[in-house]
Formats: C-alpha cells, sequence, structure tokens
DNA sequence: CCGGATCCCACTAGATACTG
DNA sequence: CAGTATCTAGTGGGATCCGG
C-alpha cells in the first residue's frame, strides 16, 4: 500500500496525466460503468456464449452488451473466441488478466455492501439535515 | 471473497435489484466518476480547503468539486466542517468510513498500474487486429 | 472564500429495425 | 446466433454570472 500524500497527484501533474487521458482511470472505469462487473461476475462462472450473458442480464441491451463486452476484450480482460459452426457461435471467458482483476473489483463490492448500512445512514441523516 | 457463481446476479434478480437502484453501485461509482478518487487522494494527506482542492485539481471546475464534495459528504465518506470566520473557511476531511474506503481503492488503481504493460500491449494487439 | 443558479452543448444509451 | 445501423430523448459537465 503506498503512502497517500498529494506526492502522487503531483507525479501526475508533473507527466501530463490528467483524468481524461488516465490510463489507470479507464481501466477503473469498467469497475462502475453499470455493466461491466455485472459481465464479469456471470463469466465468473466459466465461459458464456452472447445470448447467454443476454439471458444472464435481464435488462441489459444487445448494444450495450456488445459495446461492454468490446471494452473487456480491448484491455485483455475478457476473451473472445469465435466457432464457425452453423449457426456461428461466440464464447466469452476470462482472461488470465479478468481473473486477477474480478477478486479486487468483488474485494471492493464486498466493502460496500458491508458498509453499507453507515453509508444508507449517513444518506438518511445528510438527507435531514 | 465470495464464491462467483451465477448465484449471486440470480439473488439480485430475485429481489429486484438491478443496475440503477443497487446500492452498491452507488458506492462504486464513486470509483470511476472522474474525481472523486483523486479528491479522496489528496485528502488522505489531510484535511484541506475548498480552495486547496481547487489548486490540488488544476482540471477540475468549482461545479464538479462541489458536487463531488456534496456526494462523499452525503455517503458519510468526507466530512464537512465549516468555520465561521471572516471571510468563511471549510475544511474537507476523511472520515472513519472514508479512511476505510481510500486503501481499497487505491488496491484496485494500484493494480491498473501494475498490470497496465500488459493491458497496454492487449489494447494494442486489439487495435491492430 | 465558498459556493449556488443558469444556460447550453456533447455525449450516452435505449428503442427499433436490419444482416451475414 | 451474434451482432450492426440509425434515430432520438435524456443527462453530465463546462462556462458564466450571482450571492452570503
Amino acid at each position: 500500500m503506498p503512502v497517500v500524500t498529494e506526492t502522487r497527484v503531483d507525479f501526475w501533474q508533473a507527466h501530463g496525466i490528467n483524468p481524461d487521458n488516465c490510463p489507470v482511470r479507464q481501466v477503473l472505469d469498467h469497475v462502475s460503468a453499470k455493466w461491466p462487473v455485472l459481465i464479469l461476475m456471470v463469466l465468473g462462472g466459466g465461459p458464456r456464449r452472447f445470448n447467454e450473458l443476454l439471458r444472464a442480464l435481464p435488462d441489459i441491451s444487445k448494444r450495450m452488451l456488445t459495446q461492454s463486452l468490446r471494452n473487456l476484450e480491448r484491455d485483455g480482460i475478457v476473451r473472445r473466441e469465435v466457432f464457425d459452426t452453423k449457426p456461428p457461435s461466440v464464447s466469452y471467458s476470462l482472461t488470465e488478466l479478468g481473473q486477477g482483476f474480478l477478486p479486487r473489483v468483488l474485494a471492493l463490492a464486498d466493502w460496500a455492501e458491508t458498509s453499507m448500512p453507515r453509508i444508507l445512514a449517513a444518506r438518511d441523516a445528510y438527507d435531514r439535515g
């Protein structure tokens, strides 16, 4: 765990890294971009085909599923395999990188879940005041 | 670490929890909402005043700083203290909850930073192909 | 010094229809 | 089966001005 001071922010500034071009943030964006985490959780259970994912995430549109999968694939987190059978089938699975990513995302989600009572209490207090 | 299967997704479905109302996601949104993480990192160095934060994050607008701070305050992650001096001054700092949140966010950021070479390589390969 | 209020544009994502 | 294309309403965030 790094020491947390303004030092790192200073470093970023010095190297022209801003919130818009920071590659780390682009990865972190997968965390809260609405669908990626859910997709990764399903894929954590093993490889899935496109329509299986579609059925597993009832509210997602084909468009968003495609887009999210492409982003994850581009970052090497998800692997896409095409079998040119008839009809064609495509399999999505976690790469090794993705298997290292998922637990850390879930760890954060678990903290959020554990802390939820305190957070909801804080919100309640804030909204009253 | 929980077992990762579709079970949890099923649980969510069964309880009517979807990506739009899921409270956990609302917390995770702080992670990638562009500014909150940077704000937390600066506050990790100790309490800061509004304009100090403004100077520490060169590209942020007053509007976004205010908004981000309000969100974090509402969730009990950041504490806001007003001293009615002349001119008025406001101090922002991490709550106990925020101090528990920050390391986990940084842990994820560190993974992203460590994995960045592999991710960039994956992107490069993807963009060529 | 620390914001709130307003205007406005750019991007996002849902719906729908179509394809190899 | 596994997507793409197009259209459109809704939203987020910058710029700017105002106030306690």
